[in-house]
DNA sequence: CTCATTGCAAACGATTTGCAGAGAT
DNA sequence: ATCTCTGCAAATCGTTTGCAATGAG
């Protein structure tokens, strides 16, 4: 889809930066959680990907890597608080670096997905904390309705 | 829990109800229908509960009514306005009566479903709707986070 | 050498679908 | 009689798991 920017400064979570957490946390870094990490950081912006689509990108470059290896993965970087997954909807849940703090509206007809600012749902968070003692973790299920083409 | 006012009239759809618009739209009143609708209106308050759910409740009474004739007269009763399924985070989905106009929240950590009131929502509804050009939807899936005893 | 990680295939849970027969109108 | 609906079994989709082999440290 996108291009990646060659190398003006290092991106919030380099390659590197990720490897070396994995070592530290006494993990290995093989070829296949390399590729993972490096389809994830991707082109100028961090990518929003299904499982399936970041085997496929992997699989260009390392073609036996299975899908199954991605899941673990994702699940071994998620506990390393590198990457974060999130429900959109129906459909399969989207991986990204954790980096990117947003939160997510996707559209229920065509499912567009539109970012918004973390901050957006502070007030209401707070509201709901108060008068029904639960705290929203809005970033981890997006928003779902209808986006403007799509809504009557 | 919120407690639905008792009885002064009659509750918003009664089985009868639901049959004679099934009829009215050209479809069949079969006993399994009636059954599955029996069991959404439920006790003193209508159901939340899962297809498979349903289909328990249903077989106690009509033992080969299979579960997806349950999935498939919800989607026929969804059609016509009688029911609404909500989508709580990772689990199956839960089917009840459209009557009941609020939204969830679910705790994360142990799955505990809090309902609030349909207008919770309605000024951060309209901002997003303003800035995002996005209609939030928020009937059709949960609120995910914790609950007082899971949050930290 | 050891133990985390992999590939593969098979299991899984939720939901959907194809089809021939049953039954509501 | 018609045509919707049903039961059953099998298919599908996203994700998880068992296991023996690989390979990172």
């Amino acid at each position: 889809v996108e291009r990646a920017r060659s190398s003006a400064q290092p991106p919030a979570h380099r390659v590197d930066d990720v490897v070396a957490g994995i070592r530290a946390a006494g993990g290995r870094a093989t070829p296949a959680r390399r590729a993972i990490v490096e389809v994830l950081v991707g082109g100028p912006h961090h990518q929003h990907l299904t499982a399936e689509e970041v085997t496929e990108r992997v699989q260009a470059v390392l073609p036996d890597v299975a899908l199954s290896t991605v899941y673990r993965s994702m699940e071994a970087l998620e506990e390393l608080g590198f990457v974060e997954h999130l429900h959109i909807g129906h459909g399969p849940a989207v991986y990204h670096l954790a980096a990117e703090q947003h939160l997510h509206l996707v559209c229920e007809s065509c499912g567009a997905v539109t970012e918004l600012p973390q901050s957006t749902l502070d007030a209401i968070g707070e509201e709901i904390r108060h008068r029904h003692r639960f705290r929203i973790e809005p970033r981890h299920f997006a928003l779902s309705g209808l986006c403007e083409e799509c809504g009557e």
